[in-house]
DNA sequence: GTTTGACTTGGAGTTTACTCAAAGTGTTAC
DNA sequence: GTAACACTTTGAGTAAACTCCAAGTCAAAC
């Protein structure tokens, strides 16, 4: 698979995938004629970091977890950690958002009370702009 | 409320609540003395903002947002539609990350069985790194 | 055989959202 | 009354994550 059909399967740029195999969040992929040629592996590994990096992990932890698969069986219990750690940071921000989701309904209903004209003004005397 | 108790109460630097307010996603807190007092009603712009913010909306989209509040009754239908449009930005990203979530979830249990000793060499031939 | 187009590299530039520093003022504690 | 402290302003600096650019290579199409 070429790098550009790899940009198009994850809607991410070129440029983008070359920098995260730069910065080693993908492991090098294979060349031929100096071309990048992405393998079922490789397409795997991306897609992992595209999906976690779409969850707001940093690059700087996608890093270390994929240096510590390359340095073999010995940090299986360090990368399990470094993985609950994520997933519990990840857990706050799945709130805050649920959070916020809430909230955005609740203030859309209200606007949504606003079309009626006949009711505008008492609406709007009682809409609290900010909750 | 002096802005120190404010960015105590919602976790956020003074600098930070002085930078929204100089970006126009706080409406100008009142002064006495030229030191901040912050009200009900700043109190509940604050926490609207940090609740947005904590779910990823955009500093511009704030600042829009708050714009339009202060334009008056016209412009409650434009203000309806940013938030919809915001909801629904913040629902692709939760699902984003619930996926996410998931794909943790199953690779930390995959990384629990290696805490087996008798397993490991069985288990490590058929884990997938990158899945 | 040269043009076209997709790819390559290294490195500089950009955007977003803070974050910090310097210099100054005003209020409270001794 | 002066030291300490919390606050003020303006403006510069920083970090993360891309994003773009210049200059060049290579293979296929005409």
């Amino acid at each position: 698979m070429t790098i550009k059909e790899v940009s198009e399967k994850f809607n991410i740029t070129q440029d983008t995938l070359r920098y995260y195999e730069r910065e080693g969040l993908i492991n090098a992929v294979p060349k031929e004629h100096g071309i990048r040629n992405y393998g079922p592996k490789e397409i795997d590994n991306v897609e992992f970091v595209v999906c976690m990096r779409g969850a707001g992990v940093s690059i700087e932890t996608l890093k270390k977890y994929i240096k510590l698969i390359s340095q073999g069986d010995e940090t299986a219990e360090e990368r399990r950690n470094l993985l609950i750690q994520e997933r519990s940071k990840l857990k706050a921000k799945l709130e805050d958002m649920q959070n916020a989701f809430e909230k955005l309904n609740y203030k859309i209903d209200i606007y949504y009370s606003t079309v009626k004209p006949k009711e505008k003004e008492m609406i709007n005397s009682n809409l609290k702009e900010t909750k």
